[in-house]
DNA sequence: TGTACATCAGTGAACGCGCGTTCACTGATGTAC
DNA sequence: TGTACATCAGTGAACGCGCGTTCACTGATGTAC
């Protein structure tokens, strides 16, 4: 039956927001379409009146999830205080145990580079738009500002891809806070305050 | 029919290469058992008399793909020399371009932290052991060499990561140049002398 | 050294299963007059 | 304002397809005597 447009906003909004969460945590491959319609409380076969294809809700989910990412970024104001901010939560046990709601770039940079065009241009718009910001707004003084953004991002991205595979939670709490220490962040305390 | 064991070890050996080099450019859910056993030259029912299922055979790949990437880092005895060819030939556009015979830690940790116990154990004992590797060989003099080699190993990780799913060969080149300028190594010239 | 039999890596057909996608159908909502 | 009809997000069954795995069968190799 038909329903109430502003209904059906609200259920392609969820749809979104389950399958960007599912995705980063289980991966493309990992998640089906069926799991992310049952997660947005609805049955497959209403797929196709929200996204074209599996393909296409992937696209618009690298997306989103890439410009929360920038967004965050905006939680600051104070340029110190901002780049402190934003490396401790990056580097954080929680954000390493939060896939679903973290950064993008770590749990799908892989699989996106075997995609193919479309979906990789977005990704590079999104990372484009980061290095400028983070070159902005976390090292304004620095002579070549965005180098210091690209090292810092793929150190960032590199500690959580590494403490995530990783097992044995003392070498991953090693990694996180080696990468806290060479960008100039304290290491995490045991007990954080909450 | 049966065939001598000497042929046996070779066909063996040649499916777990085949494996090895396309898992790390497709993915573990990119190929497909059937996929494998055609590029070693055989059909898809012979495999099981090679391994117990596709799992096995990723296990015996992840292992086989870390102790590679830990023996090259043997390949140059001085000290200062060794880290230097290491870092270079990691951030290189020719291992961005060849993940298939490249870093499997970089193509393969967020599938690894998605599987269970023994797979990330496999691996995480790999990871510490490059990370003894690297801060002993790599940062003999500094206080704290296991911080240096975490932080550096990040860093080339995540270049990688981030330069192979960028579609811009200017951005994916100077994301590459930036870790190297930050590690110490020089950028990499346009035209390598081959 | 021969002979009879067991072994086992191969082949190719077949298995069940889950996937993305399609479709006939439903019925409240929106639109035309 | 009412009435007739079009619209379209839902449901659940069904589609073809590729996957990992299994299996009857083959026949050269290895083993027992």
């Amino acid at each position: 039956m038909r329903y109430p447009p502003e209904e059906t906003i609200k259920r392609h909004e969820s749809i979104l927001k389950a399958a960007s969460q599912m995705f980063r945590e289980h991966g493309f491959d990992g998640v089906s379409v069926a799991d992310v319609m049952k997660s947005a409380g609805l049955t497959h076969g209403a797929f196709p009146a929200h996204f074209a294809s599996k393909e296409e809700l992937i696209l618009a989910c690298v997306e989103r999830a890439m410009q929360e990412m920038l967004a965050r970024t905006d939680r600051t104001f104070n340029s110190e205080n901002a780049k402190t901010t934003f490396f401790s939560n990056y580097l954080s046990t929680q954000h390493r145990d939060s896939p679903q709601r973290g950064c993008a770039m770590t749990t799908l940079a892989p699989e996106i580079a075997r995609k193919s065009g479309k979906m990789r241009g977005i990704f590079t718009e999104n990372v484009a738009a980061l290095i400028d910001k983070m070159g902005r707004k976390f090292f304004p003084r620095r002579r070549n500002s965005r180098n210091d953004a690209m090292a810092a991002l793929s150190m960032l991205v590199g500690a959580i891809t590494l403490a995530r595979a990783i097992d044995d939670e003392t070498l991953s709490r090693e990694i996180l806070n080696a990468a806290r220490l060479h960008l100039g962040v304290a290491p995490e305390t045991e007990s954080p305050e909450k």
